[in-house]
DNA sequence: CGTTATATTGAAACATCTCAAGGAGGGTGG
DNA sequence: CCACCCTCCTTGAGATGTTTCAATATAACG
C-alpha cells in the first residue's frame, strides 16, 4: 500500500488525517512544520504529500517550491490543505505544480477521495511519461505519422507485422477474434501507450487486431528498427521488458477472472478498467459501445446491457445512451458476485 | 506452415508423398536424388527432411552425415524412408543422428502423423536448448540448486520475488488464485523453462504461486542478479523478451479460450497443451490430477470428469486411474464444440 | 426525415456448477 | 495380511447463470 506523508502544524488535525488515512491501509508519515516536511519527503521518498498551506517555519508553497526542485520528489502527487477555499490562495498552489486541494474542514470521503484518485492519476502518468524520454527518441527517429478515425482498423490478425505502433492521443482496442467471430478485447490503449510490438518482435504476423476507439493519431515504427534497438539499446530493451512484465501480469489476472468470476463481476471490472484508463477527470463518463464492454468481459452484447441496467437500479452507474457515468466506482469495486 | 524436403529416387513415390503433404498444408520442396537434396536443403533450409536410404549417386546415409555437420541443416529433424524394415537400416539411421524412420509401404496417417510429431518436438527443443547456452553461463554463476517433489510449493502468491527459477528436471505448474479460492493455472512449466521473473524484473512480490507436479531440480537465481544482467546484457534482455513474447501470445489466446470456447473444447485444449510440453514418446500417456486438467481450463473438477468420460466413450482418450492416454490427439485438436 | 446501427427486453434453451453420495486405489499400522 | 483411513475419482440430479433467438425501442447519421 502506498505511503503519505502528511505535513501540517495544527495537532489535532493532523493526528485526525493520519488516522483516518491508517484506517483505510495506508502508511503514514508525519510532520509537524514545512521544514520537517521537506527533510522527512526527501528521505522517505513516500508516493502523496499533503501539506497545509499556513505553516509556521517554511509554509505549504515554500515546502512544494522545494520539493520539486529535488529530483527525488519532484514527481510526488502534492495536495494543498487550505482552511478555507480562498480561490487566490489555491491558483498560487496549483500554478507552483500542486495536483489538487482539500478544503479544511472536510470530511473522511472527500480526504480518501481525493488522495486515490491522485494515486491513481500518477501511476498511469507515470507509466505514460516514462516512454517520452531520452532513448526512445531513436525509436520515433523514422516514425510516420497517421491520423486514424473512430471504427478504422489499424492492422488485423494475420497481417505481417511490418510496424510497430504508438498511440500519440486517442483511443484503441486491441481485439483477437475465434473461429465463430467472437471478439475479445485482449488491451485498451490510452495515449503513452505502444501495442503490436509482441508479434514485431518476433518478426511474424500479428496475432491480433487493432481499431480505433475515436479519432487518433498513431506513430507507425517500422519494426526492422525497432528489432535493431531492442538489441543494441539495453534502455530499450529493458524498458520493453517492463511492459511486457505488466502486460503479462494484467493478463494473468484477466484469465483469472475469466475462468472463475461471475459475468456481472467482469462487467464492474470491465467499467474500472475503462474509467483507469481514459478517466479524464471526476466523476467518469464515458461513450463506449455495448460491444467493447461486452467483448472486454467475454460475454454476449445482451448479457452486459443486463448487468449494465443491474447497476443502473442498484445506483451503481447512469446510462444515458452509449454514455456511462459511474457514480458509485467504489461499490462496484467491492462487488461481491 | 512448415517447409518439407522430399528426397526420394523413385517418382511415383517422391510425388505421392509430396501430394499428401501438400494436402496436409505443409509446402513441399522434391529433390530426385541425394546429391539435388543436399544442395536444396543447405539452399532453403526446410524444416525437415524425408529422405530415402537407397539411391544412386549419393544414398540416404551420405546425405545425413553431410547435413548434420553443416551449420545450416545440423538441427534439421531428418526422416528415413526404407523399403522394408529391415532392422540393421533403421539402426544405423538412427545412430548417425536421423530422428525417425517410415517403412515403405505406408499409408496417409503414418506419414503425417511422423511428420508432425517430429516437427512438433524439434520446436519443443529448439525452445529448450536456447537456453542453456552462451551467456547464461553468467546467469547461472550464483544459481543454487534446489530439489523439490511432487505437490511442493515453491513460491506463493505474496511472497517476495527473491529468486527467478530455471526448471532443470520435473513438471511445474504456476497458479493463480481467486478470492474464492479457485485456481487457475498460469503456466505449464517444462524442463528448460524459466519461472517466477515477471515479478522479479518488477522487484515486487511474486502474483501467483508455483507448485512441482513431480520430483524437479530447479535453479535458484538471486532476483538482483537477474536484474542486473538483464540491464547489462543485451543477449540476455533480447532472449528474455523473447520469452514473454511468446507467453503474451499464448495469454492472449487463453483469454480469447475462456471466454468464448466451451468446456468441452478448453478441456480438450488443456489435454493437448499437456501433451506438447510434456509428451516423452508416442502414444501420450501421463498421470495428472483431474484437478490440475480442471484448473487448466477453469472449470470445475467435476465438469472436468464430465468430459474426459465423454472424449472417453467418444474413444479419443482413455483412462486409468489418473493416467490419461491420447489415442486420437488429432480429433481432439478438431473438436467442433 | 427516413434509414441504419445500436440498445433493450423477454422467454426458452442450454451449459455449467454445486451439493451430495458413493467407489476405487494406495498407504499405514495393527 | 487385512482393515481402515484418506485422497482422489466418478456419477446423479437439481439449481443457477448465461446464451440465444426474436421482437421492439431508441439513438445516430446523412
Amino acid at each position: 500500500m502506498s505511503t503519505i506523508l502528511v505535513i501540517e502544524d495544527n495537532l489535532d488535525i493532523r493526528e485526525n488525517i493520519c488516522e483516518i488515512l491508517d484506517l483505510a491501509g495506508y502508511t503514514t508519515i508525519d510532520a509537524e512544520n514545512g521544514k520537517i516536511g521537506v527533510e522527512k519527503a526527501v528521505e522517505q521518498q513516500p508516493d502523496l504529500i499533503l501539506c497545509d498551506i499556513m505553516m509556521p517555519e517554511l509554509d505549504g508553497y515554500g515546502v512544494l517550491h522545494i520539493l520539486s526542485k529535488r529530483e527525488e520528489t519532484l514527481s510526488t502527487p502534492f495536495i494543498f490543505l487550505t482552511a478555507k477555499a480562498e480561490k487566490s490562495d489555491v491558483r498560487r498552489g496549483m500554478n507552483l505544480g500542486a495536483d489538487d486541494y482539500i478544503t479544511k474542514p472536510f470530511d473522511e470521503s472527500d480526504l480518501l477521495t481525493t488522495v486515490d484518485n491522485r494515486l491513481r492519476k500518477h501511476q498511469q502518468i507515470g507509466g505514460h511519461r516514462q516512454t517520452d524520454h531520452a532513448s526512445f527518441e531513436q525509436l520515433f527517429a523514422n516514425k510516420s505519422i497517421k491520423h486514424y478515425s473512430a471504427k478504422d482498423i489499424i492492422f488485423r490478425d494475420g497481417d505481417s507485422a511490418l510496424n510497430i505502433y504508438y498511440l500519440n492521443s486517442g483511443k484503441v482496442k486491441v481485439t483477437k477474434m475465434n473461429n465463430d467471430g467472437k471478439e475479445a478485447v485482449i488491451d485498451l490503449c490510452k495515449p503513452g501507450d505502444f501495442f503490436g510490438y509482441w508479434s514485431a518482435l518476433q518478426n511474424q504476423e500479428h496475432s491480433n487486431s487493432a481499431e480505433c476507439l475515436e479519432n487518433s493519431e498513431i506513430w507507425l515504427i517500422p519494426s526492422e528498427n525497432f528489432r535493431e534497438l531492442v538489441m543494441e539499446n539495453s534502455e530499450i530493451s529493458s524498458k520493453f521488458l517492463k511492459l511486457m512484465t505488466n502486460n503479462l501480469l494484467i493478463k494473468e489476472h484477466k484469465i483469472l477472472d475469466l475462468a472463475y468470476e461471475s459475468v456481472r463481476k467482469r462487467i464492474a471490472t470491465a467499467l474500472l478498467d475503462l474509467r483507469d484508463k481514459y478517466s479524464t477527470d471526476e466523476p467518469f463518463r464515458m461513450k463506449v459501445s455495448r460491444e467493447t464492454i461486452a467483448s472486454m468481459a467475454g460475454t454476449s452484447i445482451e448479457t452486459a446491457i443486463r448487468m449494465l441496467s443491474e447497476f443502473k437500479s442498484d445506483g451503481l452507474i447512469e446510462v444515458n445512451g452509449s454514455e456511462i457515468h459511474l457514480i458509485n466506482p467504489e461499490k462496484l469495486g467491492r462487488m461481491p458476485y
